[in-house]
DNA sequence: CCATCGACTTCTACAAAGTAGAACAAATGG
DNA sequence: CCATTTGTTCTACTTTGTAGAAGTCGATGG
């Protein structure tokens, strides 16, 4: 279908965190987010590069909010995920499902 | 979960080729099923570069075949997914779906 | 007020995964 | 023989992924 350009598997995962998350959705707390679901502990700086990257290929937007008063509560920077975000998520999804289709899952470990 | 290696998103549709193929599972041929399945026009080097990689983490195995009588039927390189592969490949397809959970379908693009 | 703490982001440096396509190998058909 | 077909290997490079130290900037406590 398209030629150039797919998402990596952990880009799939960071962008399924921002849909998850919507208006919570700042670098730490999609690592959070991902450690909790995934049990996966990634390093903080694997994260925003992978946010930075997205951003540049025009996937997500960012915007930094006003600090709010809290010990630490530094202004944060809030990632959306836009159409073509989507577009792209949803198209590497399918790849995986059609891989998968017919497989019985009996290939799980037994 | 585990701590150090996961699986790259070609890696996933590698393997789960692989599966569907079982004792067709050859370079050629997975990229074959690669491209009837997803659309996807890899790179035949880029096939064989992630069955290599596959199967110095050990979550694979190849034979070499004979040759068969037909034009051009030269000697095979079999794969094998073995269970390693298969606990690496099922802990990815977890990971992803935990992500993808709850979330409605919507984010497709409308 | 200033030292420190806590929540966040940036930076630097490197390893692993993915991409491309030309080169090479071996079998067959004419 | 040699052109053709099916397959695999090689070389070179780009993109993703990983790690953790460093830097920012409010708030808090003395």
């Amino acid at each position: 279908m398209a030629k150039g350009e797919y998402l990596g598997e952990f880009e799939q995962i960071v962008l399924l965190a921002l849909l998850r998350l919507g208006a919570e959705a700042y670098g730490l707390r999609v690592r959070q987010e991902i450690a909790e679901r995934t049990g996966r502990d990634v390093a903080i700086g694997a994260v925003y590069a992978t946010l930075d990257r997205l951003e540049n290929k025009g996937y997500v937007t960012s915007r930094v909010s006003e600090p709010t008063p809290e010990r630490g509560g530094r202004a944060k920077r809030y990632f959306e995920v836009i159409a073509e975000g989507r577009r792209a998520l949803a198209e590497a999804q399918h790849s995986l499902a059609q891989m998968r289709e017919g497989l019985t899952e009996s290939w799980r470990m037994s």
